[in-house]
DNA sequence: TAATTTGTCAAGTGACAACTAAAGTATACA
DNA sequence: TGTATACTTTAGTTGTCACTTGACAAATTA
């Protein structure tokens, strides 16, 4: 249900990596979203490029929208959607925490490397 | 650079949102980042906390190696697996663009709300 | 009021993804 | 040599996902 934005006591955006991930991996979510980056836009008008039907754009609306990437609101009969930055801050965090974690290690390695007293049973053979 | 000691012809790693996002939308693929953003770690390794198959966590694996996630390199019969910053980011890259495409878009509504002389037909309404 | 536009909901279909089991291959070890 | 280890490969099962159809509802327009 795109339920909300009107009367709305719930909102089920879960913010967990499984669904944020999930979403940004199909093309038509992408590609609604690089739309949706240029500027808000009605449902219809998203779905007119889409070689599919209405109802799948609304499907794949759902899923944007429950996990933080596309806000919406319904006024009158036109939902209209735009970005939503929590979805895409939680995926660029998620990353960028991995990232820093390995490179951290590459940088220990260097310096074990750079003054090569200690011997470490094991470790940085796979340096080559 | 050690190389592909797998005497097959080269990887295929292609580089694409698709196939990076679909894969780090796994939580079992996740893990394994994750095991492997503290070093480099062998098939059977990688498999002994994960609750299933060893033959499951190799098709895991091929998902990672084949999005520039994971590079795996088998010496006798260990296959090694570390993590590829490739996939990373790339990822990250995709996540960096759209939002500053956005955001850029904000910046300049914000300007156009700063000085209201001209008009503009349509275009900030929904800002409330 | 009637017709049109814009979206919503439910059920069904086909494809594919994740997983398993089981048999096979190559390397290391006793 | 024989056995264990560390994968690899194939085929099959099961569940989920993207999409469609078709009926419906509410807001707008004629």
């Amino acid at each position: 249900m795109l339920e909300n934005a009107d009367s709305g006591p719930m909102e089920k955006k879960k913010l967990n990596p499984d669904r944020v991930f999930h979403a940004l991996g199909d093309p038509t979510r992408r590609a609604i979203l690089e739309r949706l980056s240029e500027g808000p836009m009605s449902v219809s008008r998203l779905a007119e490029p889409l070689e599919m039907t209405l109802a799948a754009v609304v499907q794949h609306l759902q899923v944007l929208e429950e996990c933080g990437l596309v806000q919406t609101e319904k006024l009158g009969r036109v939902r209209t959607c735009r970005i939503e930055s929590a979805g895409f801050s939680f995926a660029a965090q998620w990353i960028a925490d991995r990232r820093t974690l390995w490179e951290r290690r590459l940088d220990r390695l260097g310096e074990l490397l750079a003054e090569p007293e200690e011997d470490s049973p094991s470790g940085y053979e796979w340096l080559g």
